[in-house]
DNA sequence: CGTTAATCTAGAACAAGTTTCAGACTTGAT
DNA sequence: ATCAAGTCTGAAACTTGTTCTAGATTAACG
């Protein structure tokens, strides 16, 4: 497999060491500063503050808020594509192994939920300028969804199925970090939409 | 049908004829700035200087500017689930009648992209201090729902179904909001997630 | 090394959401 | 009609995201 250079955008300047330093420090310390109080707890000023870089170079690296949460989430997600691939899920059909990812991933972020809050709020909250980061994100969901299908050329039915639930995964979320719903439900709605994936399946199905 | 006090907070102190006429204005001017440019441009002492109330006032009637959009949009709603009821969806099944639902709906909200903006962008960014309202306008869009289904008592398999129904909905929104799926690429997701109506009925499945 | 363009820093300034406060106006009860 | 309590107004102040500027630092190149 050809390694990508990692995951950076493709038509970006390369960065100098100190830059790709600065630009660690600050995605290090939005995270750290949304583990402790969520979205509102991350402050421009104060990301400026703890990644030691000044506040127009902060906006330089990142011209946002949601840019930097979002960017945030990026990183979160390449670690999190990392351990899922590790440990693929175990289940028979794959509807199973697409919901045991997604609740292992949603245990995941029940460890740190004032980070998850931070950037799902970023991620939704973002307009069309950070369209394309945004899609960065919502490709690399997918990545991982299909990944844990275990398919190799999905049809385009079942690419469907996989937007609907990236659709359901996002919103669930929204609603058991607002509050509105609880665990237990959030794993019922996951279950629920990931049988769209045997209704889809090319296999025994008209 | 024993008619509800139209859709009042419960448990709120009833408002004089002044105070209503003063929410309505707030209201009114909310989506009126909405309409015309989306989130950003319902700015606060703008509405309170449109609907001629002091800021402080505006802020006794809409404890935030998320408060306020998601009262919008519960007024909308309203409208909408009137209009719907009207000219209920002829489909044969289901789905197909939620689906047709859904669509119709979507396109009320294309005719006034920004205001839509302004109220979906509110929804899903709400915390928990707005979380009852929010779920005041997911009560109301799943009734909207069941309605359209034309069923007295669904199962709890149709009712989670309906659920990420709604999740579906309000992530397919957020994507052509920001420009990232196309209305074209709404309608097949729409369609797609209402199939699990069909899975779910209690006729013909086991 | 010295020059030049790009980048970084510190800090002020600006924009919009939110809070606060003193005083004027309404409302409800007596 | 009058008093007390609650509400509304206008305006200033405060907070945090964002922008701007002048000068210092760094990087690339001769």
């Amino acid at each position: 497999m050809p390694a990508e250079v990692s995951s950076a955008s493709p038509a970006s300047p390369p960065l100098t060491e100190r830059q790709e330093a600065r630009r660690r420090r600050i995605l290090h310390a939005s995270a750290q500063l949304a583990s402790r109080g969520g979205f509102d707890a991350v402050q421009m000023r104060e990301v400026a503050e703890t990644s030691q870089v000044a506040l127009g170079t902060l906006y330089r690296y990142f011209p946002s808020k949601v840019h930097l949460l979002v960017a945030t989430m990026q990183d979160q997600l390449e670690h999190m594509h990392g351990t899922l691939r590790k440990k693929p899920p175990r289940g028979e059909t794959a509807a199973e192994r697409v919901a045991e990812t997604l609740m292992r991933a949603f245990r995941a972020l029940q460890r740190e939920p004032h980070l998850a809050d931070a950037m799902v709020r970023a991620l939704t909250f973002a307009d069309r300028s950070v369209s394309p980061e945004v899609d960065q994100v919502s490709r690399q969901t997918t990545v991982i969804i299909l990944d844990s299908m275990g398919l190799e050329n999905p049809t385009p039915e079942q690419l469907s199925a996989v937007r609907v639930i990236e659709h359901t995964w996002h919103s669930a979320l929204i609603t058991w970090l607002s509050g509105r719903a609880s665990i237990a439900q959030v794993k019922i709605d996951i279950e629920t939409v990931c049988r769209l994936i045997d209704l889809t399946a090319p296999e025994a199905r008209a």
